[in-house]
DNA sequence: TTGTATGCGTTATCAC
DNA sequence: GTGATAACGCATACAA
């Protein structure tokens, strides 16, 4: 037992200056003038001394003065619309989860006069995004959400928000140059990396790995691209090339062969594939099929914890599901602009979430997470 | 392309009912009454005839009224004192995390007048715990977060605590049976579990698996007895029993033996080894060794994102840490006691945080997260 | 330029 | 039992 014990009794460093928390009165008090004056000071509202703003500026700063935020919000009743425009849940279940977080925000950000309207469009469709845009064009909203998915459309309605001087908040999708407020979200590149790196570490032999891009449309999807690249490159940045070979295979249905002839031709052509890397959240197609043809020995990596994929989870079809929080990610696009437009504070303009590895036996502290 | 589009226009429950917050004015008109005898109602402070009493509640919940925080906070401002009895990260940079996590807390909640005092002991001293425990009984405290590392000697101030009522939530090791106001953290047990799955998953061939204790006083650890419960069964309940071998080990330093030599011991006496659990956060002293010895077909599984640990996990010598968001436990303990003491309203008294699997491609992700 | 008064929703005190 | 009313800290309209 070390001697001496090293004890310690620590106050840190708020509670050390005796408790009381500074007020504008206090200020107003040292800097012998009234509270008014100390207000318009500390907001810039001008209609004041020289030598008057240089004293309270300094008082403040001494006193480590720091706005009361309750009172601030309370006498600021003001009701902030903010408009949501994202996917629509019905066609894809992934949107549930950021249309939950969304609401979890709302929901805690009522008090403070936060109002949401969701525009959920069809994801698969890019006019129904654009109908949507200009419906919420319609009303002026305070800020806006939104899970920019077409490329292309998007850009116009950035540069129109940009103009009208709305706050809007991007997730999901990365859409650079347009200066949001803020991104939250994926980090394509980097998750496509992990997949490589959980497919690798199980599987030390010579072998082919796949990347399959499963019903969707890759060319106008640049971050199916940039995880695609990012699986690439763990090889290449291991060294590791020539071990393992990569095959990239893009499978759709409705086209002249079926998703399990397209994977058929495959695995013949490639023989010796041992992992598979799902870049989208269609990973329980490829365990249907795995499971069909008895292909026990092929790892299997996806994403996102929708019902589909986690059935092949829990029975271990999937290995893996690379997860970014999406509840998490429509949470904190609320809570972004309620730090903009209530709280008044800067929030770092890039906030990409942890990407999650979930597995069978770590999976329901996620799903049951209330964050 | 879809036909329809499926475009639309949705408003959650809240905003439904014209954007009007409801106030306690509000149910003091519709029932004729003041607002004090609504709020004495509300609060159950007697002195209120009983048919007015139903009246207001049943008005109050028809209009579906929920208290402004913000209001409440502000006008109660009564200084809340919390104690935080936790391990001094100077003897174990472990709970460095936790300190943050209640630092950053404290900081967020200072506002509505929540003030924590940390107690720290020595982690590998009973004796220190007892005295910091006695020294917080000297001021009388609205709220106690415990780590209570050591079981024997908690129990006594459990009780006491109890009796003075005053509420008290445990973090990072679970004692049942004194029904703290508040659980958080680890699910050791599960947390073996998924180390079994990560080896599991990396080898495929019969082998032997370890299960090492670091320089810790397993006995009066019963989390570590948990893990390594949870790690065993996972090969029972998978019937691997017979595939995998897994071996048991105590390692301690200033005994008889080094620390090299008891591992030199137990790779020559089993010299299939092929990955190694350890169930505290010293997985980088097994690093070390491996390193030393060249076993690089053996993997690695450990806890916690301590600096020691990182290194080896970016160089590939650990190939997952574990990790309980050790920050994330302080800064939920004392939100956890807000929740009680200051905004009154319940939590759920168990809160496990989810088990992250950490490798060296997520885990900026966990560091630079800022909770 | 500066100061004063009022109100945000809730709680608590006090007089009736 | 009940109803005014002051106070919390901040913002702001308006008076000086």
């Amino acid at each position: 037992m070390p001697v001496g014990g090293g004890a310690k009794y620590k106050l840190t460093k708020e509670t050390q200056k005796l408790n009381k928390v500074i007020r504008i009165k206090d200020i107003a008090e040292k800097a012998n003038v009234s509270t008014g004056t100390v207000d318009r000071v500390l907001h810039n509202r001008g209609r004041v001394a020289e030598d008057v703003r240089q004293r309270v500026l300094q008082i403040a700063e001494e006193l480590n003065y720091k706005p009361n935020i309750l009172a601030r919000a309370l006498v600021n009743n003001k009701i902030y619309q903010v408009a949501a425009l994202i996917p629509d849940p019905a066609f894809d279940s992934y949107w549930k989860a950021p249309q939950e977080g969304i609401e979890k925000a709302e929901e805690e950000l009522q008090q403070y006069g936060m109002r949401v309207t969701q525009f959920c469009f069809d994801p698969f469709s890019a006019e129904s995004f654009v109908k949507e845009a200009e419906k919420l064009a319609a009303k002026p909203f305070d800020g806006i959400l939104v899970a920019p998915v077409f490329y292309r459309q998007s850009l116009a309605h950035f540069s129109k928000w940009k103009r009208q001087g709305i706050p809007f908040v991007l997730f999901n999708t990365h859409i650079p140059n347009y200066e949001p407020l803020m991104y939250i979200g994926q980090d394509s590149y980097q998750s496509g990396f992990l997949a490589a790196k959980l497919l690798h570490y199980g599987n030390k032999e010579k072998a082919s790995f796949v990347v399959a891009h499963i019903e969707e449309d890759v060319a106008n999807s640049s971050h199916l691209i940039s995880k695609e690249q990012g699986f690439v490159d763990y090889f290449v940045t291991q060294e590791l090339e020539s071990k393992y070979n990569v095959v990239q295979i893009d499978v759709q249905s409705g086209g002249k062969q079926t998703i399990t002839q397209q994977l058929d031709k495959l695995f013949k052509d490639t023989p010796d594939i041992r992992g598979v890397f799902v870049t989208n959240s269609k990973a329980h197609i490829m365990a249907d099929y795995l499971a069909q043809k008895k292909l026990q020995q092929v790892h299997l990596v996806g994403y996102d914890l929708i019902e589909e994929n986690l059935v092949h989870l829990n029975t271990n079809r999937i290995n893996f599901l690379i997860n970014q929080n999406p509840k998490g990610q429509g949470y904190w696009g609320i809570q972004g602009l309620a730090d903009h437009l209530i709280f008044k504070k800067k929030n770092n303009p890039i906030k990409y979430l942890p990407l999650d590895i979930i597995t069978k036996e770590n999976l329901h502290y996620y799903i049951e997470a209330d964050q």
